[in-house]
RNA sequence: GCACCUGUAGCUCAGCUGGAUAGAGCGCUGCCCUCCGAAGGCAGAGGCCAGAGGUUCGAAUCCUCUCAGGUGCGCCA
């Protein structure tokens, strides 16, 4: 139940009537029509433009047609008023009851209340984290792997059938590095004393590694050469650490659907076919590209390499796909990869990056641009940097140092629910301030406590209902009669939840998770708002003494109000605290 | 040099993909516990939405340019 777009419905409807009563034009386009809550709530409940984006193509002037509509709608029962006002808005006023309707369709619905048909089971497909399969997942991929899953739930919740996925960079020189760097720890099992090089891994993580490596083939490859060990080395090393990032991601709480492998693609003609795609396309040649403008690089000198025309599809300089010696630049698996995701039936790709590929959108659109014909579209979120801070002072991260804050570092610390409602209270594309005191605060600065607050005074009340005997199941308050609920103050938190069928269209439609941790916000608000004010007006108080048919409609609303705080925390993959410890 | 992102209250940030008098938290000034959890709430002060043009009924939002910060820029993935 959407109550904007059915308001939207209804007044189109009046504009047709209107049409018909040849009071309008008959050839009007209403497409732009909106329906929204206003700005200021003096204004009224909701408000359409209607009237401002018809006067034109109509000739007429927008208060005279908004004159008429306020005519049309005011004869609707559920309409209070409808008034003209500023430059040609119509405000309009509901009737109690469509609020106290909202509040027992959250009750019937439940968590279905807010959910959308808006995907049509279209089917996405959301690429996230991919972090290199070479140790831990650090902070940086942790908000990676918080955002891409809460879209993925989001873009569920509005009706899209959606598909998480993870690619594993494992065919490109750093698993080679992986492979000697494990190779050195094994040695060391073995006794010996080793160097780590400029260009190994140090880190810790590598040490059991390099055990259960002696474990399983003993002392076979020590003192042989590289010829010998590589390959074997690199799918062992490869392999434990994509157990290990799973582990990551379970702590989490995130789960991929599909690991894809990027050395899978090798030798099997896939990356072959995808550039053969492209080069029936007439955009692939062989070329020398211009060196850069400005800052030309030291060792730069012309080559001739096997181009992609992705300056046909947007991008600001045509890529390589092949190096001058002939092997495969990274990008031609990543097209081999795009090209194999839109050939599994994908209608729309997402991708999740860290800030730091931001040089690689545009080829990477160009290039499934030009691979479907502008037919299937791709998304790339880029996720900002995250700074750390402990006691007022930021840490640092160093993978080279084998220093770096990994994800575990936090989820052991502040617990992934905090972990991931902090991650999502700020868009994607600024950077993120994360504290270890400050997320762990009990106030009202945090987020996350003051959401969880409010859920936590909710199911404090409906254990007292239910203590009292008043029967506090949803089915039970569905069935109550909910028009008790008028006053003003508990209007507005009915109001509040009413927008949020609204708000889950909007941020799935923008790919913006962010806005579901705002709405909470305010909600929570609301809520807490009301609670107060029952301070001064015993009549609002939730628990009315010995008046259970003045309380059950109260309660409703208390639970209505639960029932979608737990649906948004849903999406962002928190557990919703039932009490504060 | 080029591309992308960012610039909104003293600070940290929202702003419904063009709507009315631009919002919240912190900080500051005052209030509110005999009362379902005050771990809260209410009220006040605080803004040339980086700057300049443009588009139109209407711009923080779209376009152009300028300035400032961040990120990246051909055989590394």
């Amino acid at each position: 139940m959407n109550l904007f777009t059915e308001t939207r419905a209804r007044v189109v409807d009046a504009l047709a009537a209107l049409q018909t009563a040849g009071d309008l034009p008959g050839d009007l386009d209403t497409g732009n029509v909106t329906v929204e809550p206003p700005r200021d709530p003096a204004h009224g409940d909701l408000a359409t433009n209607a009237a401002m984006v018809l006067a034109k193509p109509a000739g007429m002037k927008p208060r005279d047609i908004a004159g008429m509509l306020a005519d049309r709608l005011v004869a609707e029962p559920w309409i209070d008023s409808a008034e003209v006002a500023g430059p040609g808005f119509l405000n309009l006023r509901l009737a109690p009851a469509v609020w106290q309707d909202v509040v027992r369709a959250v009750l019937t619905g439940g968590a279905g209340f807010g959910r959308s048909a808006m995907g049509a089971g279209e089917k996405v497909n959301v690429e996230f984290v991919s972090a290199n399969p070479t140790g831990p997942l650090h902070v940086g991929h942790t908000r990676g792997a918080v955002f891409g899953d809460a879209l993925a739930s989001l873009l569920d919740y509005a009706g899209y059938d959606v598909t998480r996925e993870y690619y594993i960079n494992d065919g490109g020189a750093q698993v080679d590095v992986l492979a000697r760097s494990v190779y050195l720890r094994y040695l060391e099992a073995h006794g010996q004393a080793v160097a780590f090089e400029d260009g190994t891994y140090p880190g810790d993580y590598l040490v059991p590694v390099g055990e259960a490596l002696k474990a399983e083939v003993g002392d076979t490859y020590v003192d042989q050469p590289e010829s010998v060990w590589l390959t074997e080395v690199r799918d062992f090393a490869t392999d434990r650490m994509m157990d290990l990032i799973r582990e990551d991601l379970a702590a989490l709480g995130v789960t991929m659907d599909v690991f894809y492998s990027e050395k899978s693609l090798y030798g099997t003609g896939r990356i072959e076919e995808a550039l053969k795609s492209l080069e029936d396309k007439g955009l692939i040649y062989e070329g020398v590209l211009e060196p850069p403008k400005g800052k030309v690089p030291e060792d730069w000198e012309p080559r001739q390499q096997t181009l992609f025309r992705s300056t046909d599809h947007g991008d600001d300089v045509d890529r390589p796909v092949k190096k001058s010696d002939g092997s495969w630049t990274y990008f031609a698996p990543d097209i081999a990869y795009h090209y194999d995701k839109v050939s599994r039936g994908f209608d729309a790709l997402i991708d999740v990056f860290g800030a730091d590929h931001g040089g690689y959108v545009k080829r990477m659109k160009a290039a499934v641009s030009a691979l479907t014909d502008g037919r299937v579209p791709l998304d790339i979120k880029l996720t900002q940097l995250v700074k750390l801070y402990k006691d007022g002072e930021p840490f640092k991260m160093s993978k080279r140092a084998g220093t770096f804050v990994t994800l575990r570092d936090v989820v052991d610390q502040v617990g992934a629910d905090v972990t991931r409602f902090v991650m999502l209270t700020r868009k994607n594309d600024a950077p993120l301030d994360f504290d270890f005191d400050k997320v762990l605060e009990q106030s009202k600065e945090n987020p996350v406590f003051y959401v969880q607050y409010a859920h936590a005074r909710i199911s404090s009340v409906l254990r007292k209902a239910d203590a009292a005997g008043l029967g506090v199941a949803d089915a039970e308050l569905a069935k109550a009669d909910l028009s008790g609920l008028t006053h003003e103050a508990e209007l507005a938190l009915a109001r509040k939840i009413a927008e949020w069928p609204r708000l889950v269209e909007i941020a799935a439609r923008t790919h913006e998770p962010h806005r579901v941790a705002f709405y909470l916000y305010d909600l929570a608000s609301e809520l807490h708002s009301l609670w107060n004010r029952g301070n001064d007006e015993p009549a609002l108080r939730f628990l009315q003494e010995d008046a259970p048919d003045t309380s059950r409609p109260k309660i409703a609303l208390v639970r209505a109000t639960g029932v979608v705080i737990s649906a948004g925390l849903g999406i962002l993959g928190v557990v919703p605290a039932e009490e504060m410890r």
